[in-house]
DNA sequence: TTTCACCTTCCAGCAAGGGGAACCTTTACC
DNA sequence: GGTAAAGGTTCCCCTTGCTGGAAGGTGAAA
């Protein structure tokens, strides 16, 4: 399978994907004309890779996945402290995010709005903070 | 006041300020050995910088907010539209991270956990989706 | 005087790819 | 069979917002 078909197999773009294969995330055979060669355990791997992005895993995480998934051997507690570091993570983040959001809403809540120069938000935002 | 200085007085880092300066947001007097020199309007500005990107704003959201800060002419509408754009897209954020959050936890909670190999995070992410 | 902290510039790199140039192959159409 | 479009390849630069380090100049204290 060339890359293009892959990419809408898995719904990476091609760049994505030969970004993937450089950074040695997964592997690619080649075909004679030089050309990527996919075969349905790279578009799996491919598939898993976008599936663990979009739950925000980093690209190093994704290796540790990946590896996981390939090792039979492997324990189901080692995947499940992968995700939950990420999932703490993800929590970090958004408490942050919170906290940018009530923080706005109450300045823009404070701005008039209209034509004068005066607005909460430029005078809370440039308040030195000692004096 | 020399950078370090500047630095403690603001909170920001030593290579943001120069960062700043380098990309033009703000603009730093010399001494006569070569030192950047931060009078009171340009630690005024490191400050207001320093809140704006705790709020989220980005580095060109930074540079439009520091020059209507700067104009008595503005309007406060401006303002508050700036930030408004900001916030929606703190929202989107908060949006997407909460997504992510939510099927993070319903898949640890279906996985084992235990020596096992076996493991729903991996069976899940890794499912063909057109299978 | 020496030493140390501080300052300067420049260069390299991180995540995670995107954009586009320059070039080669395959495919489709007439 | 010719030709053009649509794919593929490598390569290097761009992004955002800095951080780190090297090489060297300056200032202050012991």
């Amino acid at each position: 399978m060339n890359i293009g078909r892959a990419a809408k197999e898995t719904g990476l773009s091609v760049k994505t994907i030969r970004y993937y294969e450089d950074i040695g995330l997964i592997d690619a055979d080649r075909a004679e004309n030089g050309y990527r060669d996919f075969g349905d355990r790279q578009i799996g791997q491919l598939q898993m890779l976008a599936q663990a992005r979009h739950l925000g895993f980093g690209l190093e995480e994704c290796r540790r996945l990946l590896a996981l998934n390939d090792d039979p051997t492997r324990a189901s507690r080692d995947v499940r402290a992968l995700a939950s570091r990420n999932l703490d993570a993800v929590r970090a983040k958004i408490r942050q995010l919170r906290q940018m959001e009530a923080q706005l809403e109450r300045l823009i809540d404070e701005c008039h709005g209209d034509d004068a120069p005066d607005c909460a938000i430029l005078d809370t935002m440039s308040a030195r903070a000692k004096a």
